[in-house]
DNA sequence: CTGAAAGCGCTAACAT
DNA sequence: ATGTTAGCGCTTTCAG
């Protein structure tokens, strides 16, 4: 028998076929017409290949070509199930493509992101979609003048000319707000993080909006960022009720949020769940089996993901020309369930 | 200025500092000290490599050395809260060991799995983690063979001598029926798929057990996998339900079917929902929030990463010895709430 | 039509 | 103590 190791390479495959490399590697890249090889000889080579299974080792191809054909998908969290549903969805049109993803989760610290975004680097990983944090505009703005495709999501930075898809949140707050006001509830509290990013402030935004619009008053409790899962989040929200005991309604601008107020509501103010108006950001399929079920705004997941790589493939497709910034802006949708019906 | 683009390189380090390459890599790798270079030479690279920012290709270090620094996570459902949670811990620890993760989604599909266990292979990645679909013992086996590490989670072989993480299906499926049994239920149904993996059926067997012990009946409901979010399901469940109307529990084998089976009591039997005990596998932080709150048997994430992660490393370190596998077994914890409780 | 050879960036045995 | 050099496996230019 042959000596399995050394033949699993074009080497050891023209060493066999007494070809030479060049020949074997035009097979292999389907140059053998463009380059014309004899038929019989593409032919040997084929099934020679067939025939012991060589697959062309990428990391070598790689280092050739400089491209790895890898790309990073950047989230706030993977384990969110925000950010796993889109990762699933892109993960599947990625390797359509022949692209593998490589997921990472930054926490929206600065530290982590910049880390992880050179250890890709380093990678030569050929594109970057991220959900940035907020202090990493300059590391952005490199990557860009670099050459290196990147597309923001969630959220961007309005100074910097990149690619981004996005949801309109300001006008997704908006109309969740204004579908409660229309459902006769008027003293809406806003429950929100001090995260300063796009995304945040356009929900802010929108809900600042609408009570302006019809004259309402604002409730906005502004919680720490580090605090979205502990006690402490909680124990401040609990506080917030308890001081603002005129609320009418609550609005979530987060699916972290929700499930800490919907446990605050369930514990310390039972009554509340069937009197007050709630409506969250980012649906879950058991905000449908809750009682009552939850309105929420739905983030169009399947099509931000199918943006994100179009965007991205395109930018691939063509890294050296600067092209005008892709800016999608996609619509949220409000689902609206019991939880923000008109209540007597 | 020089020629950036040139510079990075080890190459074009030894250039500009007037050293040879091979110096520049010993000190780039720690070996400074133990190659006896100079500490002034020593300081000098360092300083230089520190002033441009030079980072070693890792492709290139990659292809050399055979290793490529990335381990493999493959799961049913990246999108899934139970694989995402455990895809979260692993990428932490890796990341500290110095490893990236490739995640990716089989379907629990044979095919799916084959194709990207070669895909990755070719990218010589350097271990697998995976929860293997059914029918891919054989490609398991190719790759104990190759050397290449492997550990299986959630599910394993027995018929195979592969490293594993997986907790005792049956014994934490016993217990849940045991203690539904001791708040007095008696005609309590499993809700389960039809797949036939080492974790479904310690569940199945677990609950058969139980029933047994009691000497209660059994009302098994197998529902095919393709079915596990359609509406199809759905219909499947709430035919069961109206064709048993004497059950007095339901237990969920996984998180999946409990949404469906939740979803259909809420929309066809409202009032079974305080009635009816209600246990599930695999915990969801909505489940401490629903009315009634969810008993749920959960899976310790954590450990069982961690062990992953360490069995792993383990294999990682030496692939090339062979060892006797360690078969890790953990324990799941029932974290018992309003909806098991004995009824009146 | 096919082959020789350079080179992607790095490591490490071997030489000095 | 530092330099030379041979590859890792692949692509591609240039020569026949």
């Amino acid at each position: 028998m042959k000596n399995k190791s050394k033949r699993n390479s074009i080497k050891g495959i023209a060493a066999e076929l007494g070809v030479s490399v060049t020949t074997v590697s035009f097979v292999l890249n389907g140059k053998a017409k463009e380059k014309r090889i004899s038929e019989a000889v593409t032919k040997k080579i084929l099934d020679y290949i067939e025939l012991i299974g060589y697959r062309p080792n990428q990391l070598a191809q790689s280092l050739r070509t400089g491209k790895s054909k890898i790309i990073v998908f950047m989230v706030e969290d993977i384990s969110n199930h925000f950010f796993s549903r889109l990762a699933r969805i892109i993960e599947d049109i990625a390797y359509q493509k022949g692209y593998k993803v490589l997921f990472c989760s930054n926490e929206n610290d600065d530290k982590k992101s910049l880390e992880l975004i050179d250890l890709f680097k380093e990678r030569q990983v050929d594109g970057f979609m991220i959900v940035p944090s907020p202090g990493i505009q300059d590391k952005i703005a490199a990557l860009k003048a670099e050459k290196i495709p990147v597309v923001l999501c969630d959220r961007y930075f309005p100074d910097l000319d990149i690619d981004h898809v996005i949801i309109d949140n300001e006008k997704a707050s908006y109309c969740a707000c204004e579908h409660l006001i229309k459902n006769n509830f008027k003293n809406i509290a806003l429950i929100t993080t001090d995260v300063r990013q796009t995304q945040m402030l356009g929900r802010l935004e929108g809900y600042k909006k609408a009570m302006a619009a019809y004259q309402l008053p604002t409730n906005v409790l502004i919680l720490p960022y580090k605090e979205k899962t502990t006690l402490q989040g909680k124990e401040s929200i609990t506080k917030f009720f308890y001081e603002n005991p005129d609320l009418d309604a609550a609005f979530f601008t987060t699916n972290y949020l929700t499930k800490n107020g919907l446990a605050v509501i369930k514990e310390s103010f039972p009554n509340a769940l069937n009197k007050m108006g709630i409506v969250t950001f980012d649906d879950n399929e058991l905000f449908t089996i809750y009682t009552p079920t939850i309105t929420a705004v739905s983030q169009p997941l399947e099509e931000m993901a199918k943006e994100l790589m179009k965007t991205m493939l395109a930018l691939l497709k063509n890294p050296k020309v600067a092209h005008p910034p892709k800016k999608i802006v996609l619509k949220a949708k409000l689902v609206v369930r019991e939880s923000s019906k008109v209540k007597e």
